[in-house]
DNA sequence: GCCTGACAAGGACATTTGTCACAAAATGCT
DNA sequence: AGCATTTTGTGACAAATGTCCTTGTCAGGC
């Protein structure tokens, strides 16, 4: 499991041997069975994840229980509740996986520690803060402008791997649309 | 004008007096008439802007010309296009002055200087990355969660000060829904 | 193999929201 | 003060979307 994740770092950071014997030392593998949560509302993010195999969802719910997904996250990806992870206040939001996963873990501290030593991975920690900031920046412009049928097709361009392994109704979940709209789109798009 | 920035920095970072000298003399005061604009579409954002006073915007429009505002930024306050700022392409956004205001400007590379020479700046813009994080995985949250009247509530309540100094079809523009629906929302609350 | 639950689709209806057109009020500028 | 522009409100209508409900299919668990 941990080579999937050296295959990734080694891409992206130059690191010694070292600096990868010492990340591992640090991190825990872990499966997650598909609708196994691994943060819940009113806990703390202690941990961050990096996803080696499968996909992991990070969603809030509303007062009436709807559940809206902010983030779906993939192999090769990173994934914690930043919000509760940056500031120790407890999380409102829920991590669970859309399929059976495997992931690596890091304790907040021991990650934190990990940044210290390995000048590198700090780097590329900041590199993808700068992405994401980037990424959501964008995500709020496609959703306040637009359809739902546009934010549907949007979706489907920028994500089409993400779209073929999640359910519709987890789509319509992270573009802000009932599941029932969602049909109604594909249903007359394909008349075109 | 720069006495603003440096209240501000002095409550925010320790900073030497040194330190202070440094980042002034690689700053520029400027005037930013209301309607003017400091980045159009197309432009490299090759500055960040501290505004000492007034308001500015980021936004964005769509193909048919519709203006979305992503940002509101009044005093005290840091802004950039991240997007280009961070990549160098060509940004897709434009930022313009709401009422007359004063900012400070950095060149993106003196700026740079600044933050390899001064860490405790390095610091502090950490952290506000961090919190521009937290507020763009709410903002996403808030648009796609609930209806055009909550949004409009959720914004006078998050953002009493910035409600009071924009026009309302700006915060319509801000939340994603027409000027009308807006008036609308007005008129109906006003019965309750 | 059967059964349950998850998923997708669809119809019917209510509600929300957008669009267009126009008017009133407020504001800024000379 | 007077004029132009901006801002806000309103009505009428169409379109989009949400809600509630039923149905059918499919996959996984036992």
């Amino acid at each position: 499991m941990f080579d999937v994740f050296e295959r990734y770092i080694s891409a992206k950071a130059i690191l010694t041997d070292q600096d990868l014997c010492l990340i591992r030392s640090l991190s825990v593998e872990r499966k997650v069975a598909k609708r196994e949560f691994v943060l819940r509302e009113g806990e703390i993010a202690r941990y961050i994840f990096f996803i080696t195999r499968g996909m992991l969802r990070l969603l809030r719910t509303d007062d009436k229980g709807n559940e809206y997904i902010l983030r779906f996250a993939t192999e090769n990806n990173w994934l914690s509740d930043r919000e509760s992870y940056i500031t120790g206040n407890p999380s409102n939001a829920y991590i669970d996986a859309i399929e059976d996963s495997q992931v690596l873990v890091w304790d907040k501290q021991d990650f934190h520690f990990l940044l210290k030593e390995i000048p590198a991975l700090k780097q590329l920690m900041k590199e993808l803060v700068g992405r994401s900031q980037i990424a959501n920046q964008n995500r709020v412009f496609t959703t306040i402008s637009g359809s739902a049928e546009e934010k549907y097709f949007r979706f489907i361009e920028k994500y089409p791997d993400t779209f073929n392994r999640v359910p519709l109704h987890m789509i319509a979940s992270y573009i802000g649309v009932s599941r029932e709209t969602l049909s109604r789109i594909r249903r007359h798009s394909v008349n075109k």
